[in-house]
DNA sequence: TTTATTTTATACCGATCGGTATATTTTATA
DNA sequence: TATAAAATATACCGATCGGTATAAAATAAA
């Protein structure tokens, strides 16, 4: 690992959390020369240009959070247990270094437009990844003889992801935390409910 | 009504879209003197400042909405056709001239944060203005014996607003109506079953 | 340790940001 | 219609924006 590459990964490492607070229109150069102590020319030596750095920020943000999930389905080995993971996370989000300061999707989403097509497409494919992994944890129930075979499980997935990005959105400006306990709550028991 | 009067309403019908569009840290001064046709003279002898613009847009564009839902609600005399309104409306977002542009609550929500204090208190009064319409439906159907009263009439209404801004917000994201349809599907299931 | 290369800092660019003092124009009152 | 008051336009402010050319410093290879 280079000079180069360890201070590309330390300025990730360093302005994800702003860029997740903040949004990408939120977070200016000299926000990225704060947090990270170096100038705009270290920066722009390892960056082609903002766009560049908030893209690797929010996949940063996405990854942290998406190992975070992983590592605690991957040790759940009932299929409707491992969906009740996405519950505990978001219900305790306070305890997620991520999610503490929002959901990057939820907060990149409203924020990209037509104008920053890279970070689109990576909130996109984000979502759709989020999205597949809840599908295959559904399918496999399926095979097990765990969850029952008439789901729509497409529509499953996107149903408990409207509810999870809902109640987030709710919570985080209501500041209620019943707000997305509600939601939680709803979710757990559609999740019951798809279970033999 | 005096001239400054018109000029602020103008102001804020022909500003509201693109707040709503851009985001208040998205929308410049120079958004609004385009869209105006005014000067900054004119636009700040009318406000105070670009908040008390954004604040008097948001407000805008949330009454054109509830306006829009009340009327429809009001059309109904069953709570439970009341409820299905939000359905409607949502799953044809494109056709209202809000929503066409995102909804305001949840494009102001993600961003909305301590140093925008105004705007966030008209945001979360938004939403607790929508809450409050839909727990009133439910105990009015309570009262008329046409919806089950063991039912948490707060958590349900905060589940149907998860479900309803997560899904606007998939939509939004990923271009995909099938998002926003998988969530609106479910949630006239549990508009069904609260119905006696 | 010298040298070539890469990485970081300095100093600057034009553009735009939100905001304002003041002059001009328009509106309302007498 | 003359005049006071209100509304709008002009011209400007300092600050900050994202970005860059270039010099200095640090790293890596020989």
């Amino acid at each position: 690992m280079s000079k180069a590459d360890r201070t590309r990964q330390f300025i990730i490492e360093k302005t994800a959390p702003i860029f997740n607070r903040k949004g990408y229109a939120g977070t200016s150069l000299s926000d990225l020369t704060e947090a990270t102590g170096l100038t705009k020319g270290s920066i722009y030596g390892n960056f082609k240009n903002k766009d560049e750095v908030a893209v690797a920020a929010f996949n940063y943000n996405f990854s942290l959070l998406s190992d975070w999930v992983e590592q605690r389905i991957n040790n759940e080995p009932d299929p409707i247990k491992k969906l009740k993971v996405y519950i505990t996370i978001f219900s305790n989000f306070t305890e997620n270094p991520v999610l503490r300061w929002g959901c990057p999707v939820l907060n990149s989403a409203t924020e990209v437009d037509d104008t920053h097509v890279e970070l689109r497409e990576n909130v996109v494919a984000a979502i759709r990844k989020w999205h597949s992994s809840i599908v295959s944890i559904v399918n496999a129930g399926k095979e097990e003889g765990k969850i029952n075979p008439d789901v729509d499980t497409d529509a499953f997935a996107w149903t408990l992801l409207a509810l999870i990005e809902g109640g987030v959105m709710l919570v985080k400006v209501t500041g209620k935390i019943n707000t997305l306990n509600a939601a939680m709550r709803h979710a757990e028991k559609i999740i019951d409910e798809i279970a033999i």
